[in-house]
DNA sequence: TTATAATATAAGCATTTACTTATATAGAGG
DNA sequence: CCTCTATATAAGTAAATGCTTATATTATAA
């Protein structure tokens, strides 16, 4: 059983502003089924490296998501361990899955690793 | 057992949006509690008429929120037919409840009925 | 070392946002 | 009808936001 925290207006609003956008939410979406590194993102979300990297320092400022360094690319993924995180995975459940379009990248070769 | 309808990334990030801001959180922690009219809003969140009333507007047009007369009040509740309503209801229940707060405005002899 | 590739950051800009103040609207009651 | 009260709306404004283009950073590889 785990410990029902409960959480500032405040952390929650910020929180949830973050994913009331759009691109965010469908990064923390793609993010949360595998991490991928900002190229990928790129491709997916057919945006600019630079919004996408904007995007993603956002997320990361809040911890919603983790990044690791492998060679040139950096790879992100959710972030388990945040505060909100059951709230967060609720939400990207209300959601299709985005595994399917991950595939379709998959077979056009355009994940990096 | 209800029924999982999936909703679109589109419709989602716009309840979140509207959500991620600390007065319309806070509002709708409010109206989830008990049905409170504009003059009741303005006095626990202590903030202008029309702050509240434009804030209120735009969780209308979501359809978050149903609004009823009664003479001269117009009161506001959560919407528990929106589509998005179980989200909505599992943020709020992230939060400490209003509850004590609107008992506050009672004893104060602050609500209008 | 130099060149290249992936990513981050900076600066600029158009749009959106959340407030303010002032005014309009709508119903209740004389 | 007129007045009062609650609420809504309009107009204006400062700040925040999400992009763009240009440049900096960091690691790899030659």
């Amino acid at each position: 059983m785990t410990i029902q925290m409960k959480v500032t207006t405040d952390e929650l609003s910020n929180v949830l502003k973050l994913l009331g956008e759009k691109t965010r939410l469908t990064i923390m979406q793609s993010v949360y089924v595998r991490e991928l590194c900002v190229c990928e993102l790129v491709e997916l979300l057919d945006m600019s490296q630079p919004a996408i990297s904007q995007h993603l320092r956002k997320l990361r400022d809040a911890k919603l998501v983790q990044e690791k360094r492998k060679g040139n690319w950096i790879y992100y993924k959710v972030n388990h361990d945040h505060l909100s995180y059951h709230v967060v995975e609720m939400i990207i459940n209300e959601l299709p899955s985005m595994e399917n379009k991950l595939k379709e990248l998959e077979k056009q070769n355009l994940l990096c690793e």
